[in-house]
DNA sequence: CGGTTTTGACCCGCGC
DNA sequence: GCGCGGGTCAAAACCG
């Protein structure tokens, strides 16, 4: 186990290109919630498994600035691993999950005081990573770095996070009765996988699991291409 | 017409 | 060994 580093040039780079911060050392400063924003999330995702990879468990959590109402969404296995860490993304009216969502304010708190206007920045997402060592017929294999994160959202299930992707199959999970869609990225030769479900308690909740990496930028987005050169150290 | 989604079948790991 | 459940395949349907 060991803590999520996150690369101070990348962090540079994301905050030169995008003009904010995604994650200032982890820490609970606040910061803008766009699209994006969201979009470069999402490519640290990558970079956040890319750091963990070496490690057998290892899980990371983003969700609300309260450590104390994050708790509450935490799984069992993510506490006990006690790696997790905090980390924030403000909520803003730019925040399009937040808004279509509609339910922040009940959900991380229940109080009024959204319906009276007034701003808080704990609403948002929540992140997690993890690795597993699997072990196959004798032999240890490496699963493929996974990166998972929740979205408040009623009618996005799938964000724009730059790639292209293509379904490949949908399943009921056992309990819920929201089905699992499984994403394949369209780029060939590359191998990354997505999952999109929404929560059986909470449909509002939607996770997205990434599994893998990418061996290409994103390609579908041309304002970002030329700056590509430059995210080619960080991206997959 | 080519790319994407749908959907039932198939595969495979895991627990009993 | 068997059944269950999750993940993937692939043919058909769909769509721009």
């Amino acid at each position: 186990m060991s803590q999520v580093i996150i690369n101070n040039l990348f962090e540079e780079h994301i905050s030169t290109q995008m003009g904010f911060i995604p994650f200032p050392n982890l820490t609970f400063p606040s910061l803008g919630c766009n699209n994006q924003s969201l979009k470069a999330f999402t490519s640290i995702a990558s970079s956040l498994t890319s750091e963990i990879s070496s490690d057998s468990t290892s899980q990371t959590l983003l969700t609300t600035t309260n450590p104390q109402k994050s708790k509450e969404y935490l799984t069992p296995s993510i506490v006990a691993a006690g790696t997790t860490q905090f980390l924030s993304l403000h909520r803003s009216p730019l925040n399009p999950w937040a808004i279509l969502g509609g339910v922040s304010d009940h959900y991380f708190n229940n109080n009024n005081d959204m319906r009276s206007g007034v701003a808080h920045d704990n609403y948002h997402l929540g992140v997690c990573s993890s690795m597993k060592m699997k072990k196959m017929k004798g032999r240890k294999k490496v699963r493929e770095p996974r990166f998972c994160f929740k979205t408040l959202s009623a009618d996005v299930d799938v964000l724009d996070d730059g790639y292209k992707w293509r379904k490949y199959g949908q399943k009921v999970v056992k309990n819920t009765q929201h089905p699992r869609s499984y994403y394949r990225c369209t780029q060939e030769n590359c191998r990354v996988k997505k999952r999109v479900e929404r929560l059986g308690e909470d449909p509002r909740m939607v996770i997205t699991t990434y599994e893998g990496r990418h061996v290409h930028t994103p390609s579908n987005d041309l304002e970002e291409s030329q700056n590509q050169s430059q995210f080619e150290n960080f991206l997959w």
